[in-house]
DNA sequence: CGCTTACTGGGAATGATTCTCATGAGCGAT
DNA sequence: ATCGCTCATGAGAATCATTCCCAGTAAGCG
C-alpha cells in the first residue's frame, strides 16, 4: 500500500500539494496535474496523497461534502500532533498548537471512563486577506 | 428542502434514530426500516434526516469514510452547542460540553485574524464497557 | 368530501474513491 | 551499461453514498 520507489510521478504530486499553503482534494490535483501536462492518472494521485498521509508528511480533513483534502506539512514534524484553522475562502490554513484542547479531551475521556482516545480539531473561518473580499 | 408534514415516514425515521444511543448512517437507518417491514424510500430516509439535522434535533458526524451518520439529541437544547465521545466500537455516544475549547479556538482565531468562525471537534474513544470485550 | 400542495419512492444520475490488470519503469545484481 | 525482477502506473470499470427527477400519493384546510 505504501509506494516506497521514487518515481517521477511521486515527485510532482509531492510538488503539486507543497505548491499550495492550503488543503486540495485528489481532483484538484489531479487537475492541476493533467492542466500543466503532465501525463499521470487518478489512481496514482489518490495513491501517492494516501501514502503521504500515511507517512505524516500530509495532514488529511474532509470537508463538508465528504470529499477529502490533503495538505502539504513537510517532512519536520512527522508525528508532531496539531490542529488546522482553515480559511473557508480560500482554502489557506494556518498550523495551530492543541496544547488546552489535548487536555481537556484527555480529561473528559477519563472522567466517562472511556480509553484509547483520538479526536478530530478544525478550526474553520474567514482569514484577514478574503475578509476585505467578502460582503458584511 | 426542510419537512413541514406530519407524515407517517416522518415518525418511523424519528423513531429509528431515537431507538440507538449511538449515530448511525442513513443506510443502516433505511435497511434497518426495511427490514422491520416498513414501506419507505432511500430518498425519504435522507430528507428526513437531513432536515433533523437542519433543525438541530440531530447530530451529524461524518465518519473517516465520509458517510455522514446520525444521532438523535433531542427537541430539548435546541441551538445549544456541544460536542461528543463517540465509542468506535459499539457506537454509543456521550454529549459533552465544550467551554474550554470554545474559548481557545475563539483565542487562536483572533491571533490569526480569522473571523466567522466554525468549528468541528469529536472525541473517540472506547468505552468502558467495550473495553472488556477487546484485547490488550 | 374535495383540492391544493407537499411528501414519497423507484430508479437514474452524479461524483468521489477504489479496483483490476496489462504495461512501464526503478534499481540492485551482473 | 544491461538484465530482470518487482513494484508502480494509468485507463477504464466497479463501487458506494448521496442527490436528482418526476409521476403517484396523502395531509390537512376549507
Amino acid at each position: 500500500m505504501a509506494v516506497t520507489r521514487a518515481t517521477a510521478q511521486q515527485s510532482i504530486v509531492r510538488d503539486a500539494l507543497q505548491a499550495h499553503d492550503g488543503f486540495r482534494s485528489a481532483q484538484d490535483v489531479f487537475a492541476d496535474l493533467r492542466a500543466a501536462g503532465h501525463r499521470i492518472g487518478l489512481s496514482t494521485v489518490y495513491r501517492h496523497l494516501q501514502s503521504f498521509a500515511a507517512q505524516g508528511i500530509a495532514d488529511v480533513i474532509h470537508d463538508g461534502d465528504g470529499e477529502a483534502t490533503y495538505r502539504y506539512c513537510g517532512e519536520s514534524h512527522v508525528g508532531e500532533h496539531h490542529h488546522h484553522l482553515v480559511c473557508r475562502h480560500c482554502g489557506r490554513a494556518e498550523e495551530v498548537e492543541g496544547g488546552p484542547v489535548e487536555r481537556w479531551a484527555a480529561q473528559t475521556a477519563r472522567r466517562f471512563g472511556y480509553v484509547e482516545l483520538d479526536h478530530t480539531v478544525e478550526l474553520f473561518g474567514v482569514c484577514g486577506n478574503c475578509r476585505s473580499y467578502l460582503p458584511s
